[in-house]
DNA sequence: CTGTTAGCGCCTTCAC
DNA sequence: GTGAAGGCGCTAACAG
């Protein structure tokens, strides 16, 4: 089997020129129908495959999105890839997915790698560590389409899609309240993010609107992990006056908290509420099962998608960057259920 | 700013040939150190960025490896894909990620998808309801480098990347026989996937090699899921001669048949043993947590780079497909421990 | 409706 | 050590 065919194998086979085959191949309108089905006929039988780089090369179009992620190992990401990538297929586009690590070198070099390969459009979810944005401001320059998803910066004018974490916050918050917990501490995460700080603002927006009086001691300043979960319930049982629920910053910080008060022997959720954020999968089958805020990963994957899809048809037009923001859904479960 | 510099923008520049600034680029030995010096200087300075296409075109190399997965909606994938994808980087290698969401149909189109690109290599995790193999035929005929990992086919000639899933259930089997279960129950996947075939073989091999007679009513044939694990645990009391542990082919399954022990009030596990498979990462978290075997994702996708990336070296040499099996590694937590 | 021509940007002979 | 020329496979512009 010949494993290089190419249009002008296909055209000398049917005795017609190379451009034929091109334009019948790809459905020009004007060639006429006979012409389509012969070649198509021929294509099949000689398992032609057309070949993208020379396509891409000719027609300054790769029809690739570059996909830049902190890592695959996070099933948060994963699940924005599935929502991007099944996307991307039905709209012909492949996916190349480069990982930074949480760092700001690679990141640069991923940028690098999908400026190389041409892509048609970038997205990107900024690593952890990166403070300069040189590389983002590369790209604008370079005039190709690019936007963030969750991780985002808003002082690049660049589009990006995230969820409402202020809502998200309010809600968990509310929440709480409604289940009759009334003294509500925050266990936050660094606040350089501005995804956290929201969170400290919902969450704050929450007890104002239920004309709660807000304890600067029920915020405790932690970060997303299992231990800073544990320190916080530490920090507030010390407190004369004590809390009687959690929102955590994190569904582990979550779990810290979870953990640390089985130990103590408090109750969970009879004498302390409990709520995280991010709908974690180990949250629904821990004893007792965590509430929580769902992230919507798969659609912020798709709207992401969306959002490069429109900024590439619209390339060359001058459009303002915009900002999508997904409506995050509580998940109540066992760890905030009073009664 | 100019946004399309090619080699001949940096040669009218310098007043040299393009050819000139092409070997100076990648370094030809036989360029002086003060050409490639100014060539570089001048390619830097015009923000030069060496056109992936026009190159892959060119030397019929794409520096591409084409991923084929069922889904990145799964830890384990994303896990494997971080192991491909960072050592893919390190080596010059840009990912293209393809899902086949486990459809067949998307499967074939996958690797269309990936022989349009002119992928240098192709990884595979097979879809559960392939059962049609030509595309993969197809990709041999063609002589392009392609291997399996996880989800392997035997039958083709195509080498793959693995765990010993046999081992791995001897493995666990052993531990709870260790742990002084007596009466060891397996809940198993589908017999026709080959890796739970294989958990079924190991764990008979662990009860024969301890001379623990094998009873057929010991094996309920359940499938990857919490529901199974359930029923699992439904058949094996209602048995008279009722088992007093369980080897579940996978957490899911083992995380079912915890929560319906717990339910029912059988103590786990001081009364009944459970162990799973896979290491997911809810099982460190829940009460009691889940004793199980690692599957070594991040090493597998390592693994299966540098497989891919050596039949690729090796490509036009004939060669054997080769089978690589990664050993498990056992974790043993609470729900396995007697004492 | 179809053919001819001319590159896309790069690399690789073959010259000198 | 460097330059000139040709072509990878495809498509777009211009003819007819």
């Amino acid at each position: 089997m010949k494993t290089k065919i190419t249009i002008s194998d296909i055209a000398k086979e049917l005795g017609i020129a190379p451009a034929t085959v091109s334009r019948a191949l790809s459905n020009h309108p004007e060639i006429s129908a006979a012409t389509k089905k012969k070649v198509k006929a021929v294509a099949e039988r000689m398992n032609y495959s057309p070949n993208k780089m020379a396509s891409s090369l000719r027609s300054g179009k790769t029809k690739l999105i570059g996909v830049l992620i902190p890592t695959a190992e996070h099933l948060f990401f994963g699940s924005v890839i599935h929502g991007i990538s099944n996307l991307a297929s039905q709209q012909g586009y492949d996916v190349l997915i480069y990982q930074s690590n949480e760092s700001e070198e690679f990141e640069k070099k991923g940028i690098k790698t999908f400026i190389n390969a041409r892509v048609d459009g970038i997205l990107v979810s900024i690593s952890k560590n990166t403070t300069d944005y040189s590389h983002f401001e590369l790209v604008k320059e370079k005039n190709i389409p690019i936007a963030f998803f969750d991780r985002t910066n808003d002082n690049l004018g660049i589009s990006s899609v995230s969820i409402d974490d202020y809502l998200g916050a309010y809600l968990a918050t509310e929440s709480l309240i409604k289940s009759r917990y009334n003294r509500i501490a925050h266990i936050s995460g660094p606040q350089h993010s501005k995804a956290f700080a929201e969170r400290v603002r919902g969450y704050q927006a929450a007890l104002h609107q239920y004309n709660i009086p807000f304890d600067n001691n029920f915020i405790y300043n932690g970060d997303i992990s299992i231990e800073a979960g544990r320190k916080g319930v530490q920090h507030f049982l010390n407190l004369e006056n004590k809390p009687d629920a959690i929102f955590a910053v994190e569904d582990f910080t979550a779990l810290g908290a979870l953990k640390e008060l089985k130990e103590i022997g408090v109750k969970v959720p009879e004498e302390f509420g409990i709520i995280g954020f991010c709908n974690d999968l180990f949250g629904e089958h821990i004893t007792p099962s965590l509430s929580t805020v769902d992230q919507k990963t798969v659609q912020m994957g798709e709207e992401a998608f969306n959002l490069i899809y429109e900024l590439i048809s619209k390339k060359g037009e001058k459009t303002n960057s915009q900002k999508r923001v997904l409506t995050p859904t509580l998940i109540l479960r066992e760890s905030s259920k009073k009664n």
